[in-house]
RNA sequence: GCGGGAGUAACUCAGUUGGUAGAGUGCAACCUUGCCAAGGUUGAUGUCGCGGGUUCGAAUCCCGUCUCCCGCUCCA
């Protein structure tokens, strides 16, 4: 107990430094807020670039995989082909004695096998010789295709509150639809309906042949996009893990059926490394496999981070087959099969996904990177970013605002900016100085000193270990430039 | 959607029986200063989450609502 008031209080340290600092502030604050929205902040846009630019280089700086950037608005037929209209979409009822609410399906799959043949004979379903769950999915059905049934059920008393037990007191089934919908055109009227996309896949699979003609690829090859998805969550929840509109880092990647298990395993390290090579040690990464599959997919497993509240995924990778192009060569008529030199036959390739949130990413490289540490008995608040993560690469530091000392930090600012993002400071001791870089995670203070008057020599001092060391005025660049670089692996 | 906690300056928080707001940090200017947040002087910043109500008078009492955090529920 103690302990979880320890993790809310670092959340919320993060929380407050987030704003105070200009990492995150609350959307629409100004009006009271909008639930479960944010807005990244000078600090925050630039760390969120870094990260995004980060993960397109590690995917998209290899000959085999293209990017593209896909409209958020789709054509709805996709989302009926990808089984988002059918299964985004919960009818959920509430008891109105003890308030809980339960989504329908659920109802059923957990009744006994005999309260399910008592519910079929009430609705005149045939039971005889039906498996458990098989009959289930029949009730569901049945119930769905007429709104009175399922209050006949509870009138009749042979659906109860699973919970409370309370005779008559559930209501009738409500849609809770996931997805954001709108209209196309000025006029909200049936027909125009579209959806903003709740999740980015789909416009890569829509798009597969048009990259894979243009750019020339043959499988294995695959198609990277970062964008924003909705989801009209029921909760948001742990400031940015659970938001309704978010940022995801998608590739896809095509093979051919039965080398997919092999991709997939390949891409379930590769990703696992990479979170290392931004900064995440190892031990605060977890690799969970779903123990309920989605209808799309073979295989999908989780690469959860230690977060304050808990293990929570900041990246899937999934098998999903090749459900995803079938279904929409039946849906679309068009053939979205890839022929094969070798066997000379026309299939359908399989598809492993990594699909990694940014959003989240952000998040985790943030709580990752907090860390309050005893310095001479003081706390010294630091923000261990990769520097390639870094918002600000490097304050540029007169020591005192006399001597000239002014002047040759503004020329090296002039040198350094257009390669790097430099923060200028001239205010107060340059202990402080260096204490609240420490705080956004800047990873290097160059400081100008008497001595530089004297030698053209300045200072550099490391974040983390607070190090200092002396270099020519001219090396300054490239020794930089040469530790922000951006991971490769 | 249910239950609990909270919302006062940029941040962390005080604010007495109802009498229209303070501290610390931060911020700005000037002076001082010479390498790890601690010198001096001065200064600015408040829809007390929002909207009603009660009252001569509301940050304070009542009602509604929004947002955040925690627990349920949910999270193909």
């Amino acid at each position: 107990m103690a302990q979880q008031s320890a993790s809310v209080q670092l959340l919320e340290k993060i929380v407050s430094l987030s704003k105070r600092r200009g990492f995150i502030f609350q959307s629409s604050e100004i009006y009271g807020g909008l639930n479960g929205c944010w807005d990244y902040g000078p600090l925050g846009v630039e760390m969120l670039r870094n990260v995004k630019e980060a993960w397109w280089r590690a995917m998209t700086h290899r000959r085999e995989i293209e990017g593209l950037d896909a409209s958020i608005l789709m054509h709805p037929k996709v989302w009926e082909a990808s089984g988002h209209v059918q299964n985004f979409s919960d009818p959920m009822v509430d008891c109105k004695s003890c308030k809980s609410r339960f989504r329908v399906d659920h109802l059923f799959s957990e009744m006994s096998e005999k309260k399910l043949q008592a519910i079929a004979k009430h609705l005149t379903v045939e039971y005889r010789d039906v498996a458990k769950d098989a009959l289930a999915e029949s009730l569901l059905q049945k119930i769905d295709s007429d709104d009175a049934l399922f209050p006949s059920l509870v009138e009749s008393e042979l659906i109860v509150c699973p919970n409370c037990g309370t005779k008559k007191s559930l209501t009738s089934p409500r849609n809770f639809n996931l997805m954001f919908e709108t209209y196309i055109g000025p006029i909200k009227e049936k027909g125009n309906e579209v959806y903003l996309r709740p999740e980015t896949a789909q416009g890569i699979f829509v798009n597969v042949l048009n990259v894979m003609q243009s750019s020339r690829q043959r499988l294995p090859f695959g198609i990277a996009q970062i964008g924003k998805a909705f989801r009209n969550e029921i909760n948001t929840k742990n400031f940015l893990f659970r938001t309704r509109e978010f940022e995801q880092m998608e590739m896809q990647y095509f093979v051919k059926e039965g080398t997919d298990e092999k991709f997939y395993e390949e891409w379930r390290e590769r990703r696992f490394n990479w979170w290392q090579s931004v900064g995440i040690p190892k031990e605060r990464l977890k690799l969970k496999p779903h123990e309920k599959l989605a209808h799309y997919a073979k295989a999908a497993i989780d690469i959860e981070f230690e977060f304050p509240f808990g293990f929570g995924e900041i990246e899937g990778i999934h098998n999903r087959t090749n459900f995803d192009l079938s279904r929409h060569e039946e849906f679309s008529g068009k053939s979205l099969s890839i022929h094969d030199e070798e066997t000379k036959e026309k299939k359908v390739p399989f598809v492993i996904e990594t699909s990694a949130g940014a959003s989240r990413g952000f998040m985790a490289l943030l709580c990752n990177g907090y860390e309050e540490e005893k310095v001479n008995d003081e706390v010294r608040t630091v923000m261990r970013l990769h520097p390639a993560i870094a918002p600000v690469k490097a304050a540029i530091l007169p020591l005192v605002n006399k001597d000239g000392m002014p002047e040759i930090a503004e020329k090296l600012e002039n040198d350094l900016r257009p390669s790097m993002k430099t923060f200028y400071d001239d205010s107060g001791a340059v202990g402080r100085r260096y204490r609240r870089q420490d705080e956004i995670g800047t990873p290097f203070g160059v400081t100008i000193d008497s001595e530089t008057l004297e030698n053209q020599s300045v200072t550099i001092r490391e974040r983390d270990s607070m190090q200092q060391i002396r270099l020519p005025i001219d090396n300054v660049k490239n020794y930089i430039l040469e530790k922000i670089g951006f991971p490769t692996s």
